[in-house]
DNA sequence: GTATTATATGAACAGATAAACATATGAAAG
DNA sequence: CTTTCATATGTTTATCTGTTCATATAATAC
């Protein structure tokens, strides 16, 4: 410890100056990072990865999804309006069904990632 | 909705049956959709996502990722534990500092999904 | 040996969150 | 207009999770 020091703050730091000084500058605001920690707080929870899943496929109404994965209207109901409001599935209304479905790519992309890391 | 039925189960789905066959199909074993929500319920947490973050531009020692990031070294040391048991970072012993590195290109891989789906 | 430094760990507390239940909306059918 | 069906929403509750505080380990210095 305390073998460089950061002239800038006064914090003794280990790292070398430079290090911390590239360390810093490449650092995203704080507020990005928090938008980045709260879409992954969304593939965070097995019953909305469920749900992601059973729309890789293709899209579904509320009730079937609830059917297909055991769950209740209501749990899957209040899971697609968090994945909604995070832009990760889309909604089509036919009548009184609605028809939900992956927003884009990047879901099935961060997903596959995310197994690649498991499988090893 | 009943405009199909799933024999199989007897269940009324409103999808086709063999929608819902290939749904089932491709649907993996819940004890692997269980590990991979943990493994996104990692990355969604600001504070391990900034630890992650520091460490993109070279390993640092628990003292230092606590100044750079202005938390203490309790919250880092829970915090690297849990990425530590996730095999998202990897740690090399040098005396009494403890220095940490990311595991692999995975953890980049997946962060830049991320990233690439909120800048839109 | 004791003191100090770096990190880890255990326990307790506070805040977050997913599920269940009841209820509301909104569209189609009668 | 009333009923029924599909979905959405508000509230409560039980559980989970991150931080803090106190303490433990483990290595170096004295």
């Amino acid at each position: 410890m305390t073998e460089d020091k950061n002239v800038e703050s006064g914090e003794y730091l280990c790292a070398h100056e430079d290090t911390v000084k590239k360390v810093k500058e490449e650092m995203p605001e704080d507020e990005f990072l928090y938008d980045l920690a709260e879409l992954f707080k969304v593939f965070g929870d097995s019953t909305r990865i469920k749900i992601l899943y059973v729309l890789f496929e293709s899209e579904l109404c509320v009730y079937d999804i609830a059917q297909l994965l055991g769950l209740t209207q209501t749990a899957v109901s209040h899971q697609l309006r968090v994945l909604k409001n995070n832009k990760l599935v889309r909604f089509r209304k036919e009548g009184k069904i609605v028809f939900y479905s992956l927003a884009d790519d990047h879901v099935t992309r961060i997903i596959n990632q995310g197994m690649e890391h498991i499988c090893e």
